[in-house]
DNA sequence: TTTGTTTATCGTAATATTGCAATATAAAAA
DNA sequence: TTTTTATATTGCAATATTACGATAAACAAA
């Protein structure tokens, strides 16, 4: 075997794992930083400011794209990078959930 | 290759991402779940619960144990696990601060 | 047109993950 | 003690991910 028995689990099951999986990764998580440590979107520059190659940072910014965790606009010859604040308040607002259930129980 | 360039980023975001890495398959988000619908911490029907063998689900156990989502301790013959409700809000955190970093950008 | 710049895709090798049968371990019950 | 019950570990096959060189595609500038 080897693949996730994805038809097991409900749609929602499916749908939250795939939005962590696509922050499992380091180099995700650089992205995500530095998008947040400059002032305005990116065009461009994402490249020389992370230690991989060109087309795995290509590889990696279509995965955050797919999870909806950044949002991608053409901007002439060069793709302006954002963070889509509807998804972080998603994932933000789903541990809120989860905290407050905890809250009734013995933990 | 294949292996990701862990050495090439900080400490925070390998740590980061090993948290949503534990957190990125449909059978964790399930365990996750099935804790948070049952009143107490669960002793040993965890395994009944889901649609995999006994040794897959310890395996994705051990997984949620390593990285603190869920506590685990010997009851007698059974274990008891819970959610941590430390690492929750730790993560529940986290997206609060980017959320409240982006308010200040254009998107 | 040709050239340069930026991003995407293809192909592939190295490595990691997933799932489970078989087996081991640990402790309670008989 | 032996048996039962609950969980962990091992070993391995199937599959997924990661990284990057080579190449393609898209478009602005010369």
């Amino acid at each position: 075997m080897g693949a996730s028995k994805s038809d097991s689990f409900s749609f929602e099951q499916n749908e939250l794992a795939s939005l962590f999986k696509a922050l499992s990764h380091p180099a995700r998580i650089a992205i995500v930083d530095y998008l947040l440590s400059v002032d305005s979107c990116i065009c461009g520059d994402i490249v020389n400011e992370l230690p991989l190659a060109q087309p795995t940072i290509s590889q990696h910014l279509k995965e955050l794209k797919n999870a909806n965790i950044i949002k991608g606009t053409i901007e002439g010859t060069a793709i302006c990078y954002c963070l889509n604040p509807d998804t972080i308040l998603k994932i933000e607002n789903h541990f809120g959930a989860i905290r407050h259930t905890l809250k009734n129980k013995c933990c």
